[in-house]
RNA sequence: GGCGAGUUGGCGGAGUGGUUACGCAGCGGAUUGCAAAUCCGUGUACAGGAGUUCGAUUCUCCUACUCGCCUCCA
């Protein structure tokens, strides 16, 4: 059986994967909050650990793999905007603007994702479904000494928990001298971070034992993991600037809950444009609809971001956009020739060292070149680059060149007998500077549309 | 300021204590009316310094630089 070896972030090296129950391998991964659509940085998490769960299910079974991805829908722009949209005029009452804000965004969400090629988690729990068990989580932790209820909020003690800070590398009192905390009046140390907060009459809230109110941004993946999978379970993942202070929030929360919680924490790194982070606040963002929008299939945004390994961070460029493509498009034609099989153990063992996909791509290059067509088109599905069929970008001839092809061999044969090829390369001109590749041989002409391909560019000939 | 990650050939990007990927671009050749596509050939790069070692790009330390987190963020 294929060893699975992962960096595991909590104890910074690279580890043998060893689940806690073979039968049953678990993994939690930090999903969206739905207030709009996603950035192009959100996919890249949803891309590493679709390869990941494709890996762990090819190892021990589609049946024995559990993923969970969250829908955090407790937030406060999308109250934002359900209140901006009442104030427009919108109908309804605010909750039911907040339900179907929330609604629309895990819509876009899908679609948007499953265009990437990834599979739908096995549970993609909604945070306002699982409010009682964090009343209850929290319950427990006030009764155990770690958390305290304070003028409506509920506050975690953060210094009772002695191996806070663990897992990002940073102490208590290092996180003191940084003195970015907020200090509030409910507050007993202004390291202590919310689990329970006051709703007021325009925030949606739920009734608990310290009045009506909503969950703190953590706890929700605490109680949504507990509830799915178990106290104790394989996997935690989600980008690296979840570290701290969300993930770290997550430990102490289910550790002093009694919880044994995630044995392995994958963090992926983050996106990048113009070597700046890609997000929302620094607004150097573009969406996943955008690219599609511009025609980039899914495909491709899927190659470039696994072109670059998730523990490093990766620009987005027009270059590799164009790489990318022109590498799928060969694949593909290769890869069509072939029947389903299994991937190769080579394949394999790179993509199970800590998901080597760029090493995985390096050696999908040389199976294509060696002709490989079977081996190839088994790893273009384990990296869910195709499933059965080939995309239909690639597959489908939508426009019809055969025309094009006529005029030109035609002409090509009147040019080989007067010598005269004037005429001929103008035409050729014309159909490259349409964006296709023209073959000519002994056995006639081809067009072959590529990335470039612009129909309209095509008038100029007739 | 604290903590963390990183710095590989023209570009992208893996990896390794000694034989040094892979892709793109480039160059030379085959092929072609000319091209394209294809095929063949071609490049010892690992931020700087010190140390460990028979030997370091790979391990250790220091320096420089880049990025991230410390505030909502994937």
């Amino acid at each position: 059986m294929t060893t699975i070896r992962l960096h595991n972030t909590k104890t910074r090296k690279r580890e043998d994967f060893t689940p806690i129950d073979p039968k049953n391998v678990r993994i939690y991964v930090c999903g969206p909050t739905v207030y709009d659509r996603a950035h192009l940085g959100n996919a890249r998490p949803v891309i590493v650990f679709d390869v990941l769960y494709r890996l762990l299910r090819h190892v021990y079974g589609q049946d024995h793999v559990t993923y969970v991805r969250n829908f955090t829908d407790v937030d406060d722009r999308i109250n934002e905007t359900a209140l901006k949209r009442q104030l427009a005029g919108a109908t309804g009452t605010l909750e039911e603007l907040i339900a179907s804000r929330a609604h629309e965004t895990i819509e876009w969400y899908h679609a948007d994702m499953d265009v990437l090629g990834a599979l739908r988690p096995n549970h993609e729990p909604r945070a306002t479904a699982y409010v009682p068990q964090m009343v209850a989580m929290i319950e427990g932790l006030i009764a155990r000494g770690f958390a305290y209820a304070n003028q409506g909020h509920v506050l975690f003690r953060v210094r009772e928990y002695a191996d806070y800070g663990k897992l990002s590398g940073r102490s208590v009192d290092d996180m003191i001298a940084g003195a970015r905390v907020e200090v509030a009046p409910y507050k007993e140390d202004p390291l202590d971070f919310v689990l329970w907060k006051p709703s007021d009459a325009e925030t949606p809230g739920w009734d608990s034992p310290w009045g009506r109110g909503r969950p703190g941004w953590h706890i929700e993946c605490s109680a949504m993991a507990h509830e799915l999978l178990g106290p104790h379970f394989d996997i935690h993942g989600g980008g690296n600037d979840l570290m701290f202070p969300h993930h770290e929030n997550e430990i102490a929360q289910s550790c002093c809950a009694g919880d044994k919680f995630a044995n392995v924490w994958l963090h992926n790194e983050m996106l990048q444009v113009e070597g700046k982070k890609m997000s929302k606040s620094l607004g150097n963002f573009f969406t996943v609809r955008d690219l599609l929008e511009q025609d980039v299939p899914g495909e491709v945004i899927r190659f470039v971001m696994l072109s670059t390994h998730y523990r490093k961070p990766m620009d987005w460029t027009q270059t590799k956009r164009a790489e990318a493509e022109r590498t799928l498009r060969k694949w593909y034609a290769l890869a069509a020739t072939a029947e389903d099989g299994a991937p190769d153990s080579q394949l394999l063992a790179v993509l199970a060292d800590d998901l080597n996909t760029a090493g995985a791509i390096a050696h999908l290059h040389k199976l294509a070149s060696a002709g490989e067509a079977e081996h190839l088109r088994a790893g273009l599905q384990i990296l869910g680059l195709m499933d059965e069929l080939i995309p239909l970008w690639v597959a489908q001839a939508a426009f019809d060149l055969t025309d094009y092809e006529a005029f030109l061999s035609d002409a090509r044969v009147t040019a080989m007998e007067s010598k005269d090829f004037t005429h001929v390369d103008r035409i050729k001109t014309m159909l490259t500077r349409a964006g296709l590749q023209v073959q000519m041989s002994k056995d006639g002409v081809v067009l072959t549309p590529t990335a470039e391909f612009d129909a309209d560019k095509l008038e100029a000939l007739e």
